[in-house]
DNA sequence: TGGAAAAAGTAAATTACTTACATTTTCAGC
DNA sequence: GCTGAAAATGTAAGTAATTTACTTTTTCCA
């Protein structure tokens, strides 16, 4: 899982390092790639205003073979959701809102599968299956939903878990811990003092940090584990729900990953929890939790 | 916003109908269809057996205009993200399973912008922007954060907005809202009878109900106005956190369209706002309609 | 301002793709 | 089971695309 930039990403930061007439050529890449895709190397040169060869030695500048190896990696690119370069605007119409925010929701996951560390995940599961307890702290609204709905989805899988969305809690809560303890710290932007005291003091009392946020971050430097979430970088300006969603596709895994490191058995409690909740005419808006891993089990207990 | 069968698919599926030699060609390509790609017209034929005009003509078969462009036609189909028709097993390597979990998770966003109508998001839109009192219910734990967090955010675009999470609470409100009154349901499965009761009762006072849940739906035939939304058929099994992330998108979505709506004066209010928060120090992990919308305006303003 | 190195262009060569036509295969009708 | 026409495949020649080799122009340091 290696993290790349797009293409047109890297088109854009390689450009100006580039000589004059290669400029061009990137130019007319970047202004429509769709088309540049369909267009001949001849037609591409008459659109730049460059010669043939031009055009090959951008593709091969940029660390291609060739022209044809090159359009087939935009090819790829272009097809792969298309990350949003421009933010939304008030003047686009409604299709282009729609577009533009979903498009970037989507390039954000993507990018989310190329960011996640598998060691980090497991490292991450296997210390919240063996804790003895999990405290989990959050900050603003937001992270104080993640925090709960951590804690309450590691309860349904049996293990005892708290969540703190108070400074002051979470720093007794810290003091409490001790050495079989885990704190996992949830913030995007990592740097709020009383969070960082809190993890400072649980790590003093020799329990384990993990930590949901930015790479880079104060708190990404401080934890044990770091489960590295940044948003793509076209939306520096726009710190949206991407973050929000990032961090519960990781909480979604962590818990996945989890409940395979318990085991079957654990499964198996949850299966039961399941039909116990459905004979009770329980709504399953109320956790899925319980529905995947109920599944996960159907599946993998009668093959 | 059409959906449509993988390029693969259509491969496996046409394939039996083709003559003997083309059926060679197409296996070939469903064999590693990577590698396929970057190999050209003769060592394609040389590696099915046949001879260079039958690659041309399976190409032609398939509807394109010439090798060329079902190469990128192919290339673009390898890139995209592929759904995952089949669920979480235990068994799965933990690499198996964050790609699942993310995959899923990226179809699901992808798909939601096929369901997702213009013509109903706007008229949302239009609704919330002109009510004179916003409601918000909720069906469990899960949505009760999205009633909150659409709330909030309808009040930051100063918007008069209760979230209830209660269905006593609901009654009481929709008994007051009346002509000029929205209420906005938030329900995946959209058949909690209290639900149901509060938003007959709302409709019956004269308030307009808008609704955000699967189609076909007891709430969604009901609602004056259904934003429909439906995990992907794949995933039936496994209710997870696709549909969170839906909603998600769809009251992030709403926001933008509601503040298209209200138009600059209410961007300009929320800049100012933001500059407020700032200087108190405040976090963004907070909440990010304040950061959009600001990106939104500065974009506008300065053309 | 001279001159060397880098950049861009011209034209030829190569390679990949496409077409036209010959050959083989298939199968319906006798 | 043979005949012949239509479909399928293959051969070889042509065309269009890409790449290379080499020349001219530009840039910039001394």
């Amino acid at each position: 899982m290696n993290s790349k930039p797009t293409l047109l990403q890297r088109l854009q930061t390689t450009a100006p390092l580039l000589p004059r007439a290669q400029q061009q050529v990137v130019a007319v890449l970047l202004d429509d790639p769709h088309r540049a895709l369909s267009m001949s190397v001849d037609a591409l040169a008459a659109m730049a205003r460059v010669s043939m060869p031009t055009i090959m030695r951008t593709a091969r500048q940029l660390g291609y073979a060739g022209v044809r190896e090159f359009k087939l990696a935009l090819a790829q690119d272009l097809a792969r959701v298309t990350p949003v370069h421009r933010s939304v605007n008030l003047e686009d119409g409604t299709a282009d809102i729609v577009q533009k925010i979903l498009g970037g929701a989507a390039a954000s996951v993507a990018g989310l599968q190329e960011q996640l560390s598998v060691q980090t995940l497991e490292r991450a599961a296997h210390l919240l299956a063996s804790a003895q307890r999990i405290d989990c702290y959050s900050v603003g609204s937001t992270s104080a939903f993640m925090a709960n709905d951590l804690q309450s989805r590691l309860f349904r899988l049996g293990r005892t878990a708290h969540a703190f969305h108070d400074a002051h809690l979470q720093l007794i809560s810290a003091a409490s811990l001790g050495p079989s303890g885990v704190a996992v710290a949830i913030s995007h932007v990592g740097r709020m003092p009383f969070l960082l005291e809190a993890v400072r003091f649980a790590q003093s009392q020799g329990a384990t940090v993990i930590a949901i946020t930015q790479p880079g971050t104060v708190l990404a430097e401080l934890a044990d584990v770091t489960i590295g979430v940044s948003v793509p970088a076209d939306a520096v300006m726009r710190v949206g729900v991407e973050a929000y969603i990032a961090h519960l596709l990781v909480i979604e895994l962590l818990m996945v990953l989890v409940l395979k490191v318990l085991g079957p058995q654990a499964a198996q409690q949850l299966t039961q929890l399941r039909s116990v909740l459905q004979d009770h005419g329980q709504d399953s808006d109320q956790h899925p939790a319980v529905d995947w891993a109920w599944s996960s089990v159907e599946r993998s207990a009668q093959p």
